[in-house]
DNA sequence: TCGTTATCAGAACGAATGTTCATTTACCGT
DNA sequence: ACGGTAAATGAACATTCGTTCTGATAACGA
């Protein structure tokens, strides 16, 4: 049998990826097969080749498509109009915490699949996750600038506070112990102080 | 040929060791096989067996002898008599960094292979994990209670710390850009600010 | 010196891996 | 009604996997 009934390329292409995700994410990329993968849309291994050349392209394609809507979705995040430095910061945390809130599965993919990653493909993730901890490394420069902020060194405050926004991740569940708002509330408290906002501004 | 001159079952039991932690961290637990670490100290596949009942123990006791390892070196750690919230935080700060750069591949390991663990020593790792955790918090909570910290949920910020914290790892190398001290400096700022021991205080 | 034991090589096992390919089916445009 | 094509099957490929087992060798104790 082929074409079953209502079958649709372009929906199983969307089912290939969403699956991709799930599993990869679960189990992670190495200890996922090609047959598993294709076991959990409802098709047999082989199909899985008319929508992606390999397994490592499937990877490479999930992270970068996962990055660049982080990239695309920063920059088209709706603005009050802020400018100053805190503001600024204070809006990256809400978008970064409730983006990567909504994406448990691609975030944990995007940083834990690194090394599994060929050369090629590794240096296009790497450039795009550079890309991001500048736009926040940039906040964190303007309101050392300002004075607005004490920050020693502003690279590694980045790569800090990236690191404990991200950390939301791994126990942050859907109607758990406190809501998504005030966890946000929480961490920008937690950021302003860790960049001195409170004692320099 | 067998027990080739100078050959020792410790020595040996030792590499393997060794050769696991550098191999997993590096390639991720799925994707190293037993021949490769078998490789990598100069021994044949079948070999290993004389000293790991499966792949499977040989990375829960990986991961057991490192947090219990953490936990002893914690409670061993020296102590210049502290008492108040923010020199213990600062303490916990110091400790918790120098512990970790100083064994990227075991922490790798230990939050990143979680998920190929067979559910028995998952648990085991859990509760090691989470003692640790515990005696962050133990600290936040006698800061939030003596006024010292402004800590809104004492579990959340113990999170966010340690991620925090452990973030180190990922980017700190060895004769890089900032030296390990001045790097603990910054860090012991920074995790201050986020506690609000700096407006509290 | 002889046997015992620790230590390893090397072959072998079945199962699972990523990937290819000939074949078959269901739908669409004419 | 019919040919073409998109979509999927299912078998097959060569490798590799974790693990077991038999036998060989070197060191050590008596």
């Amino acid at each position: 049998m082929a074409r079953k009934s209502g079958s649709d390329g372009a929906e199983t292409n969307r089912q290939l990826r969403q699956a991709a995700l799930r599993l990869f994410s679960t189990y992670g990329y190495a200890a996922v097969s090609m047959r598993q993968i294709a076991k959990e849309i409802g098709v047999q291994a082989g199909t899985l080749y008319l929508y992606t050349p390999d397994k490592q392209s499937l990877l490479a394609n999930l992270m970068q498509e996962h990055l660049q809507e982080l990239l695309g979705a920063w920059a088209a995040w709706p603005s009050a109009g802020e400018s100053t430095p805190r503001a600024l910061l204070e809006r990256f945390v809400r978008f970064h915490i409730q983006f990567h809130v909504a994406r448990p599965d691609a975030v944990f993919i995007a940083y834990m699949e690194l090394r599994n990653l060929e050369p090629d493909n590794f240096a296009v993730i790497e450039a795009l996750r550079r890309k991001y901890e500048d736009a926040l490394e940039q906040i964190l420069i303007d309101g050392q600038n300002t004075g607005a902020f004490n920050v020693p060194d502003t690279r590694l405050a980045a790569f800090a506070l990236i690191a404990m926004l991200t950390g939301v991740t791994t126990w942050y569940r859907e109607g758990g112990r406190l809501s998504a708002q005030s966890i946000e509330d929480i961490y920008v408290e937690m950021a302003l102080g860790a960049v001195g906002a409170h004692i320099a501004g």
